[in-house]
DNA sequence: GATGAATGAGGTTTCATTCAT
DNA sequence: TATGAATGAAACCTCATTCAT
C-alpha cells in the first residue's frame, strides 16, 4: 500500500472518510463511534471502509497520524521567526489552542482517544503523541524557570490544560487565543524575571 | 429503593459491585467497561448486576455520587481551618490530586468519564461534577488575582491540568503533592503580591 | 464452567444444540456451516449460541469430544469378551463402521473435520483423534502380520478406508457391517496362516 | 470463450492462477479458501480473477479438471505396455498415490473437495471424478477375486484407502511407493492364488 | 438476593462479486 | 488484460438487558 498522503490526494472518497472517522472519534471517543456510524456519513456500505483500512484501529492510527502532522505543522508556523523563548512558546500555546478548539477535528482526536484504548497500536499511538510532545520539550528548554520550578511537571500540566480544555470550551465564549494567552500567563508566573 | 448509602452500608456485595464498577470505568472508560466484566469481577452474574442497578447508567450515576461525596469531604477537610486564601487553594489542589492520582477509583471517574458519553444522565453527572467545581470557584474567589488575569478561564485550566494529570502521571515519579506545589506555582504567579 | 456431560445432563437445550452442530458439521464440514443455521435448527437466535460455547471452534472441540467418547465406548464394548486378536479386530472395525456410517453425526465429524481447518484447536483436536486410534494401534499389535507387511501404515489405510466411505456409502446399499468384513478380509491377507 | 487448455498455453499469468487455486483448495478446502487469497498469491488484483473465470466454482472446475486429466494420464501411462492385471494394478495405484501425495495439489483437489461442497457444479465435479474412477473400474474386472469378495466394495475401500493418505501422510517417511505396495498387498489377499 | 438461560440489536469483519475505466 | 473502488449479504461475535425460578 502506498503512503496514505498519496492515496488521500488523488481520492476524495477516502479523504470524506477520514473526516468523517476523525469527527466521530473526537466526539464520542473511540469505542462509542461506531464504523458503521463512519461509513454512513460518507454514504459507504460498512463494509467498504474495510477497503481502505483493515481494520478499526487502522483507521484511528490513520487519523492520529494526520492529526499530529497538522498539529506540528502549524505549532512550527507560528513559531518560526520568532527567536524569543517566550514570544515563542506564547504562539506555540496559541496555535495549539487553536488547532484543538477551532479546526477540524483531527487534532482534536489526540486529546480524545488515549492510546490505551486501543491496545493493538498503543505504541504506535504514543510514539505520536511524544514526537508531537517533544516540540514543546524544546520550547521549554530555552524558558529561564525560577528555582523550584519543574520545567517537565510545567510542560504536562500545561498540555493537559490545554487538552482538556475541549471538554469545557464553549466557541460562544472567549476565544482560543485568549486561553492561550491566560496559560501563557500562568506559565510566566514560573519564570525569573 | 432506599438511598444509596443506607443500601450500601447493610451489604457488602453491592460494595464490591461499586468498587468494581468504579474501577474499570475508571480505567478504561464507559463504554469499553462491560456489565459483564464488572459482574465478573465480583464473582456474580451478569443479570444479577440488575438486581442491583436498574442500568449501566444508573451504576455509573451512583460511582459518580460517591466520587463527588469522597473528594469533595477529603477537599472540604483539607481546606477546614486554614483562612488564608493561598495556603486553602494549595490544600485543596493537593486534597484533589491526591484522590485522583492516589485512592480508590471512585474520584478518577469523574475525570475519566464525560458526561456526554451517557446521555440518558448527563444532566445529572454535570450537575454532580459542577457541584464539586463550586468549591474551586469560591476559593478561588478570595485570590487577589492581577488585572488581566480571568478568575473562571485560570480555573478551568487548572482543574483541566489537574484531571489530565491521570493520563500521564506515573506513581514511581514525582508524589501527587509535589504536582499539586507545581500547580500552585503557576497560579501564584497571577496573583498580586 | 462445569464438564460438559454435567451441563449437558441437566439441560436438554444445549443437547440440541449440540445435536444440530455435529450433524451440520458433519454434513457440510466446519467452514461451510454457520453459527447461524446451527441456531435455527434448535429455534434459538445466533447470539444464544454464544451463551453456551465461547466461539464456534469451541462448539467444534465439544462435538469432537462428544464423539471421540462415542465411538471409542462403542468399539470397546464390541471387543469386550472377545480374546482373540482377529475377531476382536473385525469387531471393532464393525463397531466403527457402524458409528461413523449409521448413527448420530458427531463421530462423523471426526471423519469429516480435519484439525488444520481450526487452527485454534488443532492440536486439542488431534489429541483427540489420536486417542482414539490408539486403540486401533493396540488390536493391532496383537495380529501376526506376514513379513514384509507394515502393521502402522496398514493401520492408516485402513482407518482412512473407513473414515472416506462416508463420502460415498449409501444406506441402501450393503451394510455397515458388510462393508467392515471387506476391510477386515484385506487386512486378513496380510496375516500369516 | 475458447478452451481451457488453449487458453493456458497462451496465457501464463492464467496458470499461475490456476496453480496457486490448486494448491489453496488442496491445503484448505473449498470454502476457507478466497478468492483473494488466490488472487494474492499470484499478485492479482481480487477483481481480476473474475477476468478469467466467471465465478469461484468454474475456478474449482478448472483445477478438477487438470486434475482429472493429469492422473489419468499418469495412471495410463503407469499401466502401458503392462499385460498382467496384478502388476498393472500396482502400477496403477503407485502412479495415484505418486500424484496425491507428491505432485502438483491439483490431483489433491479430487480428494479434498467433495462435490458436495459447490452444489452448482456438483453433477460435473462427479462425472469427473466418476471418469476417473473407472480406470480402476476396468483394471479391478480383470482381478480373480476369491468367493466372498466384493469387487466394487473393496474398490471404493482402495480409493478411500489412498486419498485419506494425505491427511496424515508426511514426506519425510516412507515413500508413496511403499504406501502402493502395502495398499496392494492388502488387495492382493483377497485374490485367488 | 441472586442465577441461569436467553434475547435482540447491533458491532466488526469477511468475501464473492461487479463495473467503470 | 487487468485494476481500483466499492457493494451487499452474511459471517462471527458482543453486550445490555430480561425474566422465570
Amino acid at each position: 500500500m502506498s503512503s496514505l498522503k498519496a492515496r488521500t490526494r488523488a481520492n476524495s472518497r477516502l479523504t470524506a472518510l477520514l473526516d468523517a472517522a476523525a469527527k466521530q472519534f473526537a466526539e464520542k471517543g473511540y469505542k462509542a463511534t461506531t464504523t458503521r456510524d463512519i461509513a454512513k456519513e460518507v454514504k459507504m456500505q460498512p463494509g467498504s471502509v474495510y477497503y481502505h483500512f483493515k481494520s478499526k484501529g487502522e483507521l484511528l492510527l490513520a487519523v492520529y497520524e494526520v492529526g499530529v502532522e497538522r498539529v506540528s505543522k502549524r505549532v512550527k508556523e507560528a513559531v518560526e521567526g520568532k527567536t524569543q523563548p517566550l514570544p515563542k512558546l506564547k504562539s506555540a500555546l496559541r496555535a495549539h489552542l487553536d488547532v484543538i478548539l477551532d479546526e477540524t477535528a483531527y487534532a482534536r482526536v489526540l486529546a480524545t482517544v488515549q492510546p490505551s484504548e486501543v491496545p493493538e497500536f498503543e505504541a504506535q499511538l504514543i510514539a505520536l503523541r511524544d514526537d508531537y510532545e517533544r516540540i514543546f520539550t524544546k520550547l521549554m528548554k530555552d524558558l529561564p524557570f525560577k528555582k523550584g520550578s519543574d520545567r517537565s511537571v510545567i510542560r504536562m500540566l500545561t498540555i493537559g490544560a490545554a487538552n482538556y480544555a475541549q471538554w469545557w470550551y464553549r466557541p460562544d465564549g472567549k476565544t482560543p487565543e485568549y486561553l492561550a494567552d491566560q496559560l501563557s500567563a500562568m506559565i510566566e508566573g514560573c519564570l525569573k524575571e
